[in-house]
RNA sequence: GCGGAGUUAGCUCAGCGGUAGAGCAUCUCGUUUACACCGAGGGGGUCAGGGGUUCGAAUCCCUUACUCCGCACCA
């Protein structure tokens, strides 16, 4: 070996240079070759002034995971990184920028805003390159990309353009969910459910000419002041004759009239009469169209009550003017009756402010022809969704969808390419227009922008040089990387983005915009809890990388990701350091014994293998097999749990330690010793290249000085499982061998003994060629249970300990007999539960029922069980 | 209300038809020359309750209870 590897893991010494290394020699770089098969995949873009998460670290961390197995793999890959311009959330942080100058958006004006948004993003934009880059991200920054880059804006402008055409973009007065803090319009998803208690206010309305009134109900009595009719049930035999009459609306005192409605009316709900506010409610909404009532707008876009509530309430905060209309109410003595009530109260998942149902002009996409082949796509097997369980929710959701509402009254983002003319023609079109082309009026450019995620929609196509259906200038890079194949990303956005980039990658590409999508779960605190930080449970994954490195994060992550939420606390990622550390050490202890560079190693003679390295090698083969099966699932667990396994409890704690008197010269011949260097190098070789998805920076750090052929492990070809190294028969030999081994430390720590005490050993074997082989491997038993003797053949002397091990005949000559109470104990507690365990076969194999029906490869080991129970147990009673 | 997931060792979870597993925690022993971020070993579970299918159920079906997550939402 040229170079030694530092005697202590300090991961913070190599992880920076190690990343360099790699984007210095174009690792991550593919190449645009539509010949060799690829293999791409496109980042769920981060917001691109944010700062990344736990969450963030997770999703990252498999996608790479997936991206060096499947480049090691020996496909073409592409990992394609970037940013999301994440309209309002951006906006947001901007415009509190200015509020703490003391000034808002309006003052500065649009282009003034806009220009601050973007001098915002240029300062942050390296942030997310940078964070990804010291979790080790393999992404080709070279194609990086940003949502309001000039290639994605045009492709969302050829979109919307098209769409338009095609009449599924449409602009319609529709109730619509507004934010009144944000100014805007928001859809139906971004609006999340918030448990709230309130109160639930039981209002009289008189009838007009008569002297009944009705009760009406109503947690936002506000929104009375709004109110343009009565609904009861037209088969209401207690309301019918009321309806066609008027009711009166309270403190307004506006005649209102009293319509029959089946829809919006259970009559055995409540009193069975719903006051109607087509302003301010989506069902009222939908009443007042069928039943032709008026629209009264008295929410304003700012959440506060208009002129049309009446002049005392203009101007009022919504809040306010709903104590003071109650006041009013009770003065009057019109308000019944006030219950306490838990209720849904829908907010803006950015900000948190209660949504205002109001009618607006706003832009929409027909939803229903999208959805039906995106429903299809992932209904016949197009597209994968794992977690399955996910699919369910998928269908659920795309099949009662409605139309999605696009357009957002903000300023940061893609400008609607719609202009209007002051005679009201609408032209959308992919050039602007110098004047309406239907009047030649002067037209002006809409003002609302796109909803980000339309934006976001087109990311797996637009980021790729797409030019429009079928066009002939798509770019290279589309060409041989469109479709991707896999996307991972959190099921939280499954709504927002994966649904939408099915929808608008079949429509515009023709293809579905990738086959597999892995959603992971949620990464909360040990205990479950949703990680913020008001709690103050919030792990930062750049802290953690900091003190433990990224390969020990990374790790944790994938160990712990089967598609479900996270638990993650310090001390879980403090033990799989223990891990990464364990690794380095081994590699060390590999590294002062071989003595060939890898390149130059010859290849393993099988027929000159011991056993032991047989067995090795043979459990190195099926933990090869294992992980490509399971990262094939995305099964992130078990794929690293299989390698921790096999690196550190077969391959440290047995082999290195079996081949110990070899490589140290107690046992042996040179031959023997250049085998089990060779053997060495295999092992670690082969571990190191399984291991780099998951840990890359120690991995790397540790097989450049192993003097490869390839120049990094990066690029290194990924194990495959080959049958010629399964090997069965060493494989129950060596358990054999481990379990005598654990046997005797066993029964020595019962009886008493230090480590220090030696003893005679004796083994049977159950035939010539077993025989040889212990008495071969004798040493192994002397060297690892500290033994005197092993002796294969002769009769053990009375007062021995007795036992069956994985179907082998042992006996422990102690120097002495030591009988404790304790022991005896012991020795009675072990039989007991093996007389328990015959008996339980045993009975299996008397019934009948059993033997003639259970499959014979079942009965047969059953059988052999039973043999082995009545051998050992008969063996143990001579202990006593 | 509809849909999904879960309930297994003190904790976090795996197993999903053939003798209950892992990691962490805990206890005991050990300064073995790769590693004390170590090694060896021990203790600890009627697999939420009930029913069914089966020769056999933690595993499949039904049911009850509780927890979590979507979606919808009744004024």
């Amino acid at each position: 070996m040229k170079e030694e590897l530092a005697t202590r893991y300090e991961p913070s010494q190599f992880e920076q240079r190690i990343y360099a290394f790699w984007e210095a020699g174009g690792y991550f770089t593919p190449v645009v070759d539509k010949e060799r098969p690829k293999f791409s995949i496109v980042i769920p873009p981060p917001n691109v002034t944010g700062r990344l998460h736990i969450g963030h670290a997770l999703v990252n961390t498999l996608q790479d995971i997936i991206v060096r197995w499947k480049r090691m793999s020996g496909f073409n890959t592409l990992w394609l990184p970037g940013t999301d311009h994440a309209g309002i959330a951006t906006q947001m942080v901007v415009e509190k920028q200015l509020a703490r100058e003391g000034i808002s958006r309006f003052d500065v004006g649009r282009d003034k805003f806009v220009e601050r948004v973007w001098q915002w993003k240029e300062q942050h934009s390296t942030e997310i390159k940078d964070q990804l880059t010291r979790l080790g991200a393999s992404a080709d920054w070279t194609r990086e990309r940003f949502t309001l880059d000039e290639g994605l804006s045009r492709a969302v402008r050829y979109v919307f353009v098209k769409l338009y055409e095609d009449g599924l973009v449409y602009r319609d007065l529709a109730i619509v969910n507004w934010c009144p803090q944000c100014r805007t319009a928001i859809s139906d998803v971004e609006v999340e459910f918030r448990e709230k208690n309130g109160k639930l206010y039981h209002i009289k309305y008189p009838v007009e000419g008569s002297d009944r009134a009705f009760i009406v109900a109503t947690t936002r009595p506000e929104t009375m002041l709004g109110d343009t009719g009565v609904a009861v049930h037209p088969e209401d035999e207690r309301y019918r004759e009321f309806i066609g009459k008027a009711a009166t609306l309270p403190i307004v005192n506006r005649q209102i009239p009293i319509v029959g409605d089946a829809i919006l009316v259970d009559p055995e709900f409540g009193t069975g009469v719903v006051k109607v506010t087509p302003s301010h409610d989506k069902n009222d909404y939908e009443a007042g169209l069928r039943n032709n009532l008026p629209q009264l707008q008295v929410i304003g876009e700012d959440g506060r009550m208009t002129a049309a509530a009446g002049a005392e309430f203009d101007g009022m905060d919504r809040n306010d003017a709903r104590k003071r209309v109650v006041e009013l109410l009770e003065q009057q003595g019109l308000l019944v009756k006030v219950e306490e009530h838990v209720h849904n109260v829908g907010v803006h998942g950015k900000c948190d402010t209660a949504i205002e149902p109001m009618v607006s002009r706003q832009w929409f996409v027909k939803i229903e022809p999208l959805a039906k082949p995106a429903i299809e796509a992932v209904r016949n097997g197009t597209i994968t969704i794992t977690p399955q369980s996910w699919e369910a929710t998928y269908f659920n959701w795309m099949e009662n969808i409605h139309d999605w509402t696009i357009s957002r009254q903000l300023w940061w983002g893609h400008r609607i390419p719609a202009f209007h003319c002051p005679n009201g023609h609408t032209t959308v079109t992919m050039h602007d227009p110098a004047t309406c082309p239907q009047c030649s009026a002067p037209v002006t450019q809409e003002t609302d922008v796109l909803d980000t995620w339309f934006s976001s929609g087109l990311w797996p196509f637009s980021t790729l040089g797409w030019q429009g259906a079928g066009s002939e200038e798509d770019a290279p890079d589309y060409e041989v990387f469109y479709p991707t194949d896999t996307l991972i990303t959190g099921f939280d956005i499954l709504f927002f983005w994966v649904a939408r980039m099915i929808m608008m990658g079949l429509r515009f590409t023709g293809k579905a915009p990738f086959s597999q999508v892995f959603l992971n779960g949620l990464v909360r605190d040990e205990q479950g809890q949703k990680m913020s930080k008001t709690k103050g449970n919030v792990i930062d994954p750049l802290d953690v990388v900091n003190e433990v490195g990224a390969d020990a994060l990374r790790f944790t992550l994938a160990v712990s990701a089967s598609g479900r939420d996270i638990p993650l606390g310090k001390s879980r990622i403090q033990g799989y350091s223990a891990f990464v550390n364990k690794i380095w050490n081994a590699s060390r202890f590999a590294m002062m014994h071989i003595d060939t560079e890898l390149r130059d190693a010859k290849p393993i003679e099988r027929d000159n293998l011991k056993t032991v390295e047989r067995w090795i090698l043979s459990r190195l083969n099926a933990t090869t097999a294992e992980v490509n099966r399971q990262l094939s699932v995305f099964r992130f667990d078990e794929a690293s749990n299989a390698l921790y396994k096999f690196f550190w409890h077969e391959f440290c704690d047995w082999y290195i330690e079996m081949a110990k008197p070899v490589l140290l010269g107690r046992h042996g011949t040179d031959e023997d010793r250049a085998l089990a260097k060779r053997v060495l190098l295999e092992v670690l070789d082969r571990s190191l290249r399984l291991l780099h998805p998951f840990m890359p920076f120690v991995t790397e750090e540790i097989w450049q000085k192993l003097g490869g052929v390839e120049p990094a492990v990066i690029i290194a070809p990924y194990p495959i499982a080959e049958e010629v190294l399964e090997d069965t028969e060493a494989e129950r030999l060596t358990d054999a061998v481990k379990a005598v081994i654990t046997t005797v430390r066993n029964v020595r720590a019962e009886r008493g003994f230090t480590p220090k005490d030696r003893f005679t050993l004796y083994v049977r074997g159950n035939n010539a060629r077993e025989s040889n082989f212990f008495r071969e491997n004798a040493y192994l038993l002397i060297e690892l249970a500290r033994l005197d003797e092993v002796a294969v053949e002769g009769e053990p002397p009375a007062g021995a300990h007795h036992d069956v091990v994985e179907g082998f005949h042992i006996s422990i000559v102690f120097p002495e007999k030591v009988v404790s109470a304790e022991q005896l104990e012991r020795v009675r507690r072990d039989i007991e539960k093996t007389q328990k365990e015959l008996a339980a076969v045993e009975a299996k194999l008397a019934d009948e029922r059993f033997t003639s029906k259970a499959p014979p490869h079942i009965v047969d080991g059953a059988r052999a069980q039973q043999a082995e129970l009545r051998a050992r147990l008969e063996k143990l009673q001579q202990n006593q």
